[in-house]
DNA sequence: AGTACCACCTGACGGC
DNA sequence: TGCCGTCAGGTGGTAC
């Protein structure tokens, strides 16, 4: 489930394998995830491009063409980028396929079909359209303070909430206010100060560390709850069951001694 | 401004 | 064996 720190992860391997190539071909087996453009257009954009340029916003993943166009994919609950140059090693559902004259490959490849896949000339101005909340990786304790204050419902629902703030998912979520102590139903209103705080901190550790991961849970230090984010899961540091509930419409995972019951 | 629910989409899994 | 319901979850739309 492809969320901010999954997102940067792809922008770093983008970065790596696929900038400064031209682009010989472009397929796009996928033209239901294209948003607001036609298979033509894009195709028409990115043939004999290169890639010059990667930004994130959240969980879209921007690349620039040396035409100053930016290619804007966002992963859905699936998607992923593979890199390769045998074509049997192509991934079982690209919905769309760079090829670079030196003869490799980029596949963004999306199982389930839930991601998109657009084309704009201003990247600000789509974060703008889309009315996304900032990146949550590049927010400060002030502003964070304000988009959480005056704010009702459950903490969680707040965190996930993309116009507030830009990037995290269902499970960096239960992660953030794992590691924060704070029950993910708490009302906003109930929070004092000293919590929001803490759980600023708390996301950025919980992010930052992520990403050192490359999004990998295999990877997380063993006092972080993802690895146990399943049923039957135990609290990986005081050893009781984690408790398993729907928070606005999402499986929530916490625990009942560290985070209330 | 919230919430609750549905739809999109596919594959895995459990029950019978 | 094989069918069927349920679940996973990002986003967007609608109704309340």
């Amino acid at each position: 489930m492809p969320e901010l720190p999954d997102v940067e992860t792809f922008r770093k391997y983008l970065s790596v394998t696929s900038l400064h190539k031209k682009v010989a071909k472009v397929h796009i087996p996928g033209k239901k995830l294209l948003k607001g453009l036609s298979a033509t257009t894009l195709r028409r954009h990115l043939k004999g491009r290169k890639l010059v340029d990667t930004a994130r916003h959240g969980k879209y993943l921007f690349a620039a063409t040396d035409r100053g166009d930016w290619l804007v994919l966002h992963f859905g609950m699936t998607g992923k980028l593979k890199y390769y140059m045998n074509k049997e090693k192509e991934p079982a559902h690209t919905r769309l396929l760079l090829v670079f004259r030196n003869g490799y490959h980029l596949a963004y490849d999306d199982q389930r079909k839930l991601g998109t896949i657009s084309l704009v000339r201003d990247m600000n101005g789509f974060i703008k359209r889309r009315e996304l909340g900032p990146d949550a990786l590049r927010i400060d304790p002030e502003a964070f303070r304000d988009s959480m204050g005056g704010k009702r419902g459950s903490v969680k629902a707040a965190l996930m909430d993309q116009h507030t703030i830009s990037g995290i998912g269902n499970v960096y979520a239960d992660e953030i206010l794992y590691q924060a102590g704070v029950n993910p139903e708490s009302s906003l209103e109930d929070l004092e100060d000293s919590d929001i705080d803490r759980i600023y901190r708390n996301m950025m550790k919980v992010l930052n560390k992520a990403i050192d991961c490359r999004a990998d849970p295999e990877c997380l230090p063993d006092t972080y709850l993802i690895p146990s984010r399943e049923k039957g899961g135990v609290c990986p540091e005081c050893g009781e069951e984690l408790e398993r509930t729907q928070v606005s419409g999402r499986t929530t995972y916490f625990c009942p001694c560290r985070q209330g019951a």
